[in-house]
DNA sequence: AGCACGCCGACT
DNA sequence: GTCGGCGTGCTC
């Protein structure tokens, strides 16, 4: 009888996986076990049992611990994490790592808290007759739990609160339960609009793999109709998985899906829940409890025994694709994992991204349009462009801005300034020889922060003094240059003096909590005007918000990332779903020196579709993605040529290939980074474009054992498969 | 990625 | 004389 060795799988950078012997241990695959690697000890995950053939000799060690924290991860899921990995070019026990909880990448064991429950007495007339009466603590934890209370609810009323609870559960005198979900009435099922009803029946019949484009416009009720395709998916006794956007209104869409469906178990995963909630939660839906899962894109990968169905909420959302270690797009991972699962996936937007408008407009992806909006009568908001003029501009604001700022605060609305600049300014300039503050660690200007008097890199969080005087010629003018969002408050203080200004960014909201404070306060009436960049841009309903100014939106037209317009184009068309969401039809003012640009006349048409077809047109004729699919290697070293040496090494990986896969091929030249040098380290890249993710693939399966063999002393390279900002 | 081993500067 | 800097080498 031969021995079976454990192939595991370790959350190191190493493309490979280690061999254990089982020791005493019963092991099967997917199974969570502690392993001695080097001197230290690791939690890994058995990816196969295979026959000892004694190739290892005295190098095999001994598995040292199987966890049951954790049942064995059933097979889709290590089968998703293979695919992901060889997809993504990283290591498989990345691969893995990225998909558990922390708790499960751990050595010791998870020890899921005790359920929470209630104490309550039935009977409290009873109870007090056993007290003495000269016990006042004891009488007043007694008279509370005349309503059920939670353990921490008694602590409140008196430290031993729990201790003397269960101490009278135990007599009989006080009943313990589980917490149980509130069983609130369901909030009513709304009624739906041709188009919603189409999609819903479209929804709830299909069976099998269908990918689905839910295409409506800002307030055409996509998320009715994932509720209500839900309830069916529910009716089936089958889960499923909702993936959002990293952004802070998760709780708000959670709490309608809670309220629509209050009896049934819901798992959220995201960045809001601590470690033991997120572990409990993925563990309710691998073992088939949790009936919906609602998270962001890590949530991707939670086993789900009996999965129906998949949603991408804002699928053209950037924050589905992870920016860092394995980079992969949880949009196209959830594709992947729908067609496995054989089970439909719907990918709803407004503003579809352009690889999913190919995917749809080539048939891959049914497409379900939603043309109106959900609440009849509504009306989509006005939008106007204001040319940008030197001399026009007061405080860097249109004559027409302001005026009709004055005119919505005079009948008492709130108003939205959009710029997306934080600071004072971006630009501390000498006006004698033009010298700039520049941060030492990084190829960037720093930003003036004016409220605390420093200079500050937004890149690397450099902070450094105001210089009193040039440090080149020694000039005292230095003058601060362009608008960030301080300046812009400074000014409207004075444009509308009494008016209440509040400044939503990430310096004035850097504290956890702070944004929820804020918008609290907007929501109570008790601001009038808000200044906001980015953060303001999504989902946040603000009831007497009728105007929107947005200052510096052409920073997305001209740039070097080709994805730009598209960026802009869902920014503007959310910013201007937040004014007028009620009866009152919204305005939006966009302040551009372009207006005669392509985007903006698509902009004002209001339809997504004759941008989106020109686009797509654009990106076939310049073979950009998804026209074409890329690979980009980003290298960084203490000097850049070594950067770019490495890159010239990885190249000749590439070069080096067969003529049959360099066929379709583009291998460019390795460029130093828009940002060369950042936090200290200086960086460059190098693109790899073939004509197809296909041949993209075949290229780097044959390429990358060379890539990964190739030795550098102070050089790093990473790879990103279908990068998003290049 | 960690962590150990291994050879050169400023301290009790 | 040692404490400790981080270069490079290995992990079944």
């Amino acid at each position: 009888m031969t021995e079976l060795l454990a192939q595991v799988a370790l959350d190191v950078p190493l493309n490979r996986v280690f061999d254990y012997s089982l020791g005493q241990h019963q092991v099967v695959v997917g199974q969570r076990v502690i392993v001695p690697f080097g001197p230290r000890q690791l939690s890994g995950i058995v990816v196969a049992l295979v026959a000892n053939d004694g190739q290892h000799g005295q190098k095999l060690r001994s598995i040292l611990a199987v966890r049951d924290d954790l049942p064995a991860l059933p097979s889709t899921t290590l089968a998703l994490c293979q695919f992901v990995a060889d997809y993504y070019h990283h290591p498989l026990g990345a691969a893995i790592a990225s998909a558990l909880p922390t708790v499960f990448r751990a050595v010791p064991a998870f020890k899921p808290p005790a359920p929470a429950v209630v104490y309550f007495a039935a009977d409290v007339p009873r109870l007090l007759a056993q007290l003495s009466s000269r016990a006042h603590a004891q009488v007043r934890v007694a008279q509370a739990l005349a309503q059920p209370q939670s353990a921490a609810a008694l602590r409140r009323v008196h430290a031993q609160g729990v201790v003397w609870a269960k101490r009278w559960a135990e007599a009989g005198w006080v009943t313990v339960a589980a917490e149980s979900t509130q069983l609130a009435a369901a909030s009513p099922t709304l009624p739906l609009n041709a188009g919603q009803q189409a999609a819903v029946s479209v929804l709830s019949a299909a069976r099998d793999f269908a990918a689905f484009l839910l295409y409506g416009i800002t307030g055409s009720g996509k998320t009715e109709v994932y509720l209500q395709t839900i309830a069916a998916v529910l009716a089936r006794g089958e889960q499923a998985l909702v993936l959002i956007p990293e952004i802070n209104l998760t709780p708000q869409l959670e709490g309608r899906f809670r309220a629509r469906f209050p009896g049934v178990h819901m798992a959220s995963l995201h960045s809001g829940l601590n470690d033991t909630e997120r572990a409990c939660n993925w563990l309710a839906a691998l073992r088939g409890e949790a009936q919906i899962v609602l998270g962001t894109r890590l949530a991707v990968f939670t086993p789900m025994p009996t999965l129906g169905l998949i949603v991408i909420d804002e699928e053209h959302d950037p924050s589905f694709k992870q920016q860092e270690g394995l980079r992969y797009s949880a949009r196209d991972v959830a594709v992947y994992r729908a067609r496995q699962a054989q089970v439909p996936i719907v990918l709803g937007s407004a503003t579809p991204s352009i690889e999913t408008w190919a995917n749809a407009r080539a048939g891959r992806y049914t497409t379900l349009a939603l043309p109106e909006r959900a609440v009849p009568g509504a009306v989509l908001p006005k939008i106007t462009l204001l040319p940008v003029k030197k001399a026009g501009l007061i405080d860097g604001l249109n004559r027409m801005a302001l005026a009709a700022m004055h005119a919505a605060l005079a009948r008492d609305e709130q108003v939205l300034v959009f710029i997306n600049r934080r600071g004072y300014s971006p630009v501390l300039q000498c006006g004698e020889c033009g010298w700039m503050a520049a941060c030492p660690h990084c190829s960037a200007r720093l930003v003036l922060h004016l409220r605390d008097r420093r200079l500050r890199c937004h890149h690397c969080g450099h902070e450094a003094q105001i210089d009193a005087s040039c440090p080149d010629c020694g000039n005292q003018d230095l003058k601060p240059v362009g608008q960030g969002t301080q300046r812009l408050e400074d000014a409207l203080a004075v444009h509308f003096p009494g008016k209440r200004i509040l400044r939503i960014d990430r310096d004035s909201t850097r504290r956890k909590g702070e944004l929820d404070a804020v918008l609290a306060q907007v929501h109570a009436g008790e601001a009038d005007i808000l200044i906001g960049t980015q953060m303001l841009a999504k989902g946040h309903d603000f009831a007497r918000l009728n105007l929107v100014v947005v200052l510096n939106a052409d920073t997305g037209l001209y740039s070097v990332d080709f994805r730009a317009e598209e960026r802009l184009f869902a920014l503007l068309t959310q910013v201007a779903g937040r004014a007028g969401r009620r009866e009152t039809p919204g305005e939006v003012m966009i302040q551009t020196a372009f207006a005669d640009h392509p985007f903006y006349h698509q902009l004002l048409g209001r339809d997504y579709a004759p941008f989106a077809e020109r686009t797509w047109r654009e990106r076939q004729e310049l073979a950009l993605p998804p026209a074409a699919a890329w690979v980009l290697f980003r290298a960084e070293a203490p000097q850049a040529e070594e950067a770019l040496a490495l890159l010239q090494q990885i190249r000749a990986c590439f070069a080096g290939l067969p003529a049959q896969l360099l066929d379709g091929l583009t291998l460019n030249q390795p460029v130093l980074a828009t940002m060369v040098k950042k936090a200290g380290v200086e960086r460059a890249q190098w693109l790899l474009s073939a004509a197809n993710k296909n041949q993209l693939q075949r290229a780097l399966h044959q390429a990358m054992p060379f890539v990964e063999a190739i030795q550098t002393a102070r050089a790093r390279w990473i790879v990103d498969v279908d990068p998003l900002e290049v």
